[in-house]
DNA sequence: CGAGGCGTTGACACCCATCAACATGGGTGG
DNA sequence: CCACCCATGTTGATGGGTGTCAACGCCTCG
């Protein structure tokens, strides 16, 4: 079995051995094809099972009463989705594809069944979680106490730092897909200010967006307007720990 | 034993068995008694070990590099604090006591043994993360979608729904440990505008607040302004599990 | 009784939202 | 191949929400 995203994701955090992917293999039952705009699961709904993304990008958001959009987090290949699942019974937000995607269905039943039987799994579970939450915090951060430019480069800094995670570092120029409503749903800003936001970045030298393709014309200026310390992304992996052998 | 905090909040999800409080009784260490203001750990130092919070609040902050602060979440009575302990190797964050605060250590070690050993507790932990989880998301749809009236509404319904899970349910009056400074930080707005927003609260007849102490006047009207919805709370607990009896 | 922490008010400025209008560009049908 | 359309991007004018600054009041505590 080659090494897919999540393999390389988790790869970064701690030691991977041959268990996980016994365990993801031993759990996988069919792939789901969505169309760009298709949902995984709407705010409301039972939670589905648990879904690896293979394939594309997709959001996690919110529609407020008022019609207002947040976008809570971005899904890119390696996610898992739908983690709450084991724990609530019912979602909180929508999980959208942002892009034509392809997802992996897991069958896991409850964390605790999951435990005796696939601990490797278990474990990755729980150390993607916590890495998503990580990510909420810091966004929590640049939401309320970064301004709109620091936000911007702040979002454009992390997804360049995920994608090398999986192995898809870009060298200069990347194609992100998100327009800039999605943008400005993600930073809690009007369209019209992204507008701006991304013009302003432009007359600093830092980045060039058009039609979804992202220049990275100077990463160190973008990574120091955005006040940006990927530490909190815990990609140093952990010395202390060592692969578990398949059962 | 008698039903702590923690027992008490995780009571409110799944059905509490003996064994999670064997397993907390099997690990708990020494008692950590902290003075309002002083830090169970600082951004940038390595993790410490797990702990429950057992009396006081503290909060979870991080101080950008332009000295603003931002609080990512409060921990009240019943929480878990430092989980991440588990995952990576150095906190993001302050987490620091706004009041006297009485904790106690456990001692884990990885969450990979936890598992084996402890399953009740590890169980406990990935659901208590969740929840918190959940507190994060909804709180980066308060900060990038509702104004300061709603944020500081939606908090206010937050602090009262987190009490009441603890049986400190307010009967119209409660001491929240916050000055307006706190509020400032958790809304990501000025300090001087937490002053205009109570104000706009007290004019609409939903709350008064004084000298930390916060009296209802109108919850229903409160719940309105905030567009809160509680179900992100996760409290009705899951009627499809049953309680695991001790080792 | 003084000092310092905290709360409050008003004046003013700035960031960003809103609205309206227009530009661009890719896709589709004729 | 062209005409059209719809989604998306862009600009300028205007206004509101919120930040900043300065000053002052209140209360607690030593």
């Amino acid at each position: 079995m080659s090494a897919t995203d999540v393999i390389r994701k988790l790869s970064g955090f701690f030691p991977v051995g041959e268990e996980l992917k016994a365990d993801i293999a031993a759990l996988k039952r069919e792939q789901v094809e969505l169309d760009a705009g298709e949902s995984l699961i709407r705010a409301g709904e039972p939670y589905a099972d648990i879904h690896i993304l293979e394939k594309g990008w997709m959001l996690r958001m919110r529609i407020t009463p008022d019609g207002a959009r947040q976008i809570v987090n971005i899904a890119m290949p390696g996610d898992f989705l739908c983690f709450n699942t084991l724990m609530f019974q019912t979602s909180q937000f929508d999980i959208v594809a942002k892009t034509p995607a392809t997802l992996a269905r897991l069958q896991t039943g409850s964390f605790r069944e999951l435990m005796m039987r696939h601990p490797g799994l278990a474990e990755a579970l729980v150390w993607a979680n916590a890495h998503e939450e990580s990510l909420l915090a810091e966004r929590v951060v640049s939401l309320g106490r970064r301004d709109a430019t620091q936000r911007l480069a702040h979002v454009l800094c992390e997804i360049v730092a995920r994608l090398s995670l999986i192995d898809r570092k870009p060298n200069g120029m990347l194609i992100v897909p998100l327009i800039q409503e999605d943008f400005a749903d993600i930073l809690g800003i009007s369209i019209i200010h992204v507008v701006r936001t991304f013009k302003r970045l432009s007359e600093l030298g830092a980045v060039e967006y058009r039609s979804r393709r992202l220049v990275l014309k100077d990463t160190a200026k973008l990574q120091e307007i955005a006040g940006f310390e990927g530490e909190y992304l815990h990609f140093s992996q952990r010395k202390d720990l060592r692969p578990v052998a398949a059962e």
